[in-house]
DNA sequence: TTAACAAATGTAAGCGCTTTCATAATAGCT
DNA sequence: AGCTATTATGAAAGCGCTTACATTTGTTAA
């Protein structure tokens, strides 16, 4: 394949002039420019972006780091943050921490020995101090799903405190006055955030909060299933359990048809993060959407007008609202057959 | 950060001992090794990928193209791949080609022109012969789910027509004998295969294959329903269909439903690929497994092989065989209300 | 001890670009 | 025309490595 050299002899110029055409920083006359470009035609010449790179101190190279790179939540985002990266010709090189602290700060390290100008990171078990350190290290990074106060900026963040406001108010507004409500670990933040949303709709509407109806489990659907048990156990059953994501739903749901409950009917039901398998499941599920994959793209779009000074003419948000997406799993209660 | 002259300077060696340590092709003798290590310990250095690809005209980049990034059919594919060949200290750039051949090809020209070593190809539409001529460039490349007879070794496919095989089989063994089928687009070589394996378990089973009983869809939901709703209009009504796809599959469950049909009781249902959702349908849905990401795997020890010339210790396998992954919608039929 | 050879290490030329600085060409003004 | 202020172009160094080749050191056998 052409190099530099090649492009410059045919156009009768130096290689210097080449780089300045291909770059478009400095000025070059157009007719020069014209005879340079034709020359990269006819040659199919197309840059080393390897050399590019060594010449620039500039790898071109974003780095991700997501817990898991299966599994539909991530995916998505992983996309957007793609198209939107290649599209201003960056490459983007992407790792999984699995939820394990030490995994976590390898595959950071792995990043930045990669020499990636910039990173994005979907962080579950790494501490704020230790962001903070690679902040302190000149390291460039947005976080993602993770708010921390010294580096907000930095922070793309979904509102999840409204996310389960909206939750519960939903089936408030349908009628439901008894509502369980399945947490995610309490050590997560998110879990804390979305149970505090519920709780601020419940008093809202001037429902007393009991914390006995409030199950705490673990993000996965078998504390759903769990969850649900330990809810039928209560004095008064609940007309509808709104849970902390997807996952435990669908354990709710499981439970919910083995025990011989009706759904909607008997039992409304509703999630957090609007799955692709939302509409797949039976009754389909009511969830809370959850923005992933937009704050993906702003995370992008921050690194790219931050990092790389490109405009990209978007204005960046750091707080992402939520919305109800409304599915079977929802309805009104029916009080005929209380215990 | 530390660059290779200063491990050469504070290990006492010139440059090119330290880049033999790196590399361990040469050998060097322990004391010296010893020193360069400690030296790189001390200064923690990492060697520059850009420049050693620069340097060795190896960029150690692999291109993967997928058809689409998200959604649950390749995502763990990537996530396979991505995991073999970082672990083997390649990076993978992941392109998507959206099923359009313009699209396809621009995304392979980007990679070639990205420097990789490789590419890992699963197409949608682009030409045999384009694939043959890349091959000729000497491009390096691997595909997945397509076969291509003249570069067979570097193709790696799924046993389509054992998968259809095995599906039919599956019902038949429960029982059933009218069996509908609904396919994918018949342009497409899988859906070819699928049906064709279908037919051999009927004639297998001595049952005749009936080619109205057939209904032709495009891989989406939508025409699971339209097949759905054309199979019950058919004089016999059938009492389990098998799918070219998981989609087309919950696509019949829908409308089976809506219709009041009772499932897996008055109906069976079959799917193709064992995605991730197959479990939360309702009921869930019995589906042919197809390893995609063994397959996947597979491509990246391939390339490793044969590309960078690491023994993986791996015999390479071209052709992966299916298996039916048993859940609640395919039962044993019920004869009593035949119309 | 020393010639002859093998093993270990060093030297230096790239890899294909970017970028600073110097120089040449052009334009603007009196 | 003659001078300066711009602007366009070229020359050359350097980014951090790899690697062919040259040199040094170590080893063995006569």
């Amino acid at each position: 394949m052409a190099n530099i050299y090649q492009v410059a002899e045919r156009a009768g110029v130096s290689l210097a002039t080449v780089s300045r055409v291909i770059n478009g920083k400095s000025k070059v006359a157009q007719r020069t420019k014209d005879r340079v470009e034709i020359a990269m035609q006819e040659l199919g010449y197309r840059p080393n972006s390897i050399a590019q790179s060594l010449a620039s101190a500039t790898s071109n190279r974003v780095g991700i780091l997501v817990s898991v790179l299966d599994g539909p939540f991530f995916s998505n985002m992983l996309a957007s943050i793609e198209t939107t990266l290649r599209d201003a010709g960056k490459h983007v090189i992407i790792t999984a921490g699995h939820s394990d602290e030490a995994k976590e700060k390898e595959a950071i390290e792995f990043l930045i020995s990669c020499r990636c100008d910039a990173l994005i990171l979907c962080i579950d078990s790494i501490s704020d101090d230790y962001l903070i350190e690679l902040s302190d290290r000149n390291v460039q990074f947005a976080v993602i799903n993770h708010q921390i106060p010294q580096i907000a900026e930095r922070c793309f963040i979904v509102d999840n405190e409204q996310g389960g406001y909206l939750a519960t108010k939903s089936a408030i507004d349908k009628g439901h006055k008894q509502i369980g409500y399945i947490s995610g670990p309490s050590y997560k933040e998110d879990a804390r955030l979305r149970l505090r949303g519920h709780q601020r709709a419940l008093e809202e509407a001037g429902i007393e909060f009991d914390a006995d109806y409030v199950y705490c489990g673990d993000y996965h659907d078998s504390s759903g299933e769990a969850g649900f048990d330990y809810l039928q156990s209560l004095d008064k059953s609940c007309t509808a359990i709104v849970c902390g994501n997807d996952d435990m739903a669908t354990g709710v749901i499981f439970a919910a048809r083995r025990a011989g409950v009706n759904m909607p009917q008997q039992l409304s039901v509703i999630g957090f993060d609007d799955l692709i398998f939302a509409r797949y499941t039976y009754p389909s599920l009511t969830s809370v959407e959850n923005p992933i994959s937009d704050m993906g793209t702003m995370a992008a779009f921050w690194i790219l007008q931050t990092v790389y000074k490109q405009s990209t003419g978007n204005k960046i948000e750091n707080l992402f609202k939520t919305r109800v997406v409304v599915r079977d799993s929802l309805s009104e209660p029916i009080f005929i057959n209380d215990k």
